[in-house]
DNA sequence: ATGGTCAAAGCGCATT
DNA sequence: AATGCGCTTTGACCAT
């Protein structure tokens, strides 16, 4: 058993924090340079009941196409004049997933949160899609649940070290208070035991009551 | 207008 | 080589 029973209590408040400062250095940003960007229009007219196809821009950014789709119906305060859609300044407009693609694309990543090849050119067929834009979504999908997870891991760890700051404040009243009325030569009546708390032989207790 | 937020996508690197 | 991940930029949307 220690006989330094103080050092054993203040060792409680070291080696506790929160180590979840980034120190990123951010990288030169390398996508400005050499960028030869490229808009070209298109027109899609395959929408149901007379919706309106918007937002079909294929762009080409160095070496990469894409093709955005979205329904006016599945964003309400999307203002739908020709001139917001066309696109005549030759500037892409950004790709949103309309619900329902959303929505399947949720329900599988509850299923699976990796995709392989094949399942991925399904579900891109199925939300005609690229299998690009779905490997993306994962991927940023998978990006989101781990920032809410780490999130999450941080209150968990905020709590337990107030805990146990609150515990370590109690401990050191208390060997306060015990120092206080100390009478006499007590060392073998203490004993600290392994989690810290004191226990005193009757003697000491009678003695403090 | 402007600043904040969110999601899509680009880039570089590591891993398999 | 393909894929995933971290970090970043970009564009749309919203609140002020």
């Amino acid at each position: 058993m220690e006989d330094n029973n103080e050092e054993c209590i203040a060792g409680l408040c070291l080696g506790l924090g929160l180590g979840l400062g980034s120190g990123h250095v951010p990288k030169k940003n390398k996508q400005k340079e050499n960028k030869a960007v490229v808009c070209l229009d298109l027109a899609f007219e395959l929408c149901p009941k007379g919706e309106k196809a918007v937002n079909n821009v294929n762009h080409h950014h160095d070496k990469v196409e894409r093709i955005s789709l979205e329904r006016i119906h599945d964003y309400p305060n999307e203002k739908s004049t020709d001139s917001d859609n066309s696109n005549n300044n030759g500037c892409r407009k950004k790709l949103r997933l309309s619900k329902d693609q959303s929505s399947m694309l949720e329900n599988s990543f509850k299923q699976h949160s990796t995709l392989n090849p094949v399942q991925k050119q399904a579900l891109a067929d199925q939300l005609n899609l690229k299998t690009r834009q779905v490997e993306v979504w994962f991927q940023n999908r998978r990006a989101r649940t781990k920032l809410k997870q780490t999130e999450v891991n941080r209150e968990l760890l905020k709590k337990h070290c107030q805990n146990l700051s609150d515990e370590n404040k109690r401990l050191k009243k208390e060997l306060q208070e015990l120092r206080a009325v100390k009478v006499g030569p007590s060392p073998p009546c203490i004993q600290l035991s392994k989690t810290a708390t004191l226990t005193m032989c009757s003697l000491c207790q009678k003695l403090v009551n």
